[in-house]
DNA sequence: ACCAGTAGGTACCAATTCGTAACTTCGGGT
DNA sequence: ACCCGAAGTTACGAATTGGTACCTACTGGT
């Protein structure tokens, strides 16, 4: 903890903002920070699933980033070690990507996460219908 | 899933940005869309460890947000039901901010993330030192 | 001959975000 | 009399972000 009277920090205050000059050092801030970027986890998500991929094929799964994007993502998925890029040197070039190890460590967080949100969602719908039942019934009385 | 040809959706593109018009719908966007916000893992990790929490009191241990943000963060959690609000208008209004059961949920989680981080940190820490000592005695031959 | 696709890089531009500062109400300390 | 703190809200402004468009080099299809 390099700020003073301060225990806990798990994201990071600017998030990805370039300043964090004391970034605050936390176990989850480093990770959380890793997987807080936009489409991150779409595109960890997706490597997972579908396994190995192409740019293209990457870029087509994941609607609607752009090539900008997705790149700056790769790359810094890459830097974080959770992604491996393999690049040959054909003639029109051949770049696939895939999770390395230290990527594969998030599968069973992410399945949990999954899981929670999932449950969460159902609650949710579930709640929304017996309110929109009570108020018909009060809407009928 | 409500654009064509996409399997994967975890986190959401925009990623808070007001437009997601098609929002895609997926399990994890939600609680993502969620924890990914700039200081949130802060603020659940603070209520979790330290117990129930007055506003100014939070503030104080999230080093460095600004009451703005901190108000808004504190809504927003509210509104996805991980965050209780306790507003008590005595004189000197006396707001407290405690997780909810939903919120409690994510502390599994959380701290498996955090677990993960640490592993990591001090692997790095590990490979950095061995780099270290590998280029030290290269320089020393 | 021309366009599409591969895997990006770069410049520009709009919008969003987040911090700072000022304001609120009321009571208590000095 | 004056300022502070509680817990915010609001306005303003500066910085970052992320999309669009255009560029690369090379080849295969029509």
């Amino acid at each position: 903890m390099t700020t003073p009277a301060s225990d806990v920090s798990v994201a990071s205050p600017p998030a990805s903002k370039a300043k964090a000059k004391e970034s605050v050092t936390c176990p989850m801030d480093f990770i959380l920070r890793m997987l807080m970027g936009p489409w991150t986890t779409y595109i960890l998500y997706n490597l997972r699933t579908h396994g190995p991929q192409r740019f293209g094929e990457l870029k087509r799964r994941v609607t609607g980033i752009s090539a900008k994007m997705l790149t700056e993502r790769l790359r810094t998925l890459e830097g974080a070690s959770l992604v491996k890029r393999d690049y040959e040197a054909t003639i029109p070039p051949k770049v696939t990507y895939s999770l390395t190890q230290r990527g594969h460590e998030l599968d069973d967080v992410m399945g949990r996460l999954a899981e929670i949100g999932t449950r969460w969602e159902t609650e949710d719908a579930a709640n929304r219908a017996m309110r929109a039942a009570a108020a018909e019934l009060k809407a009928a009385e």
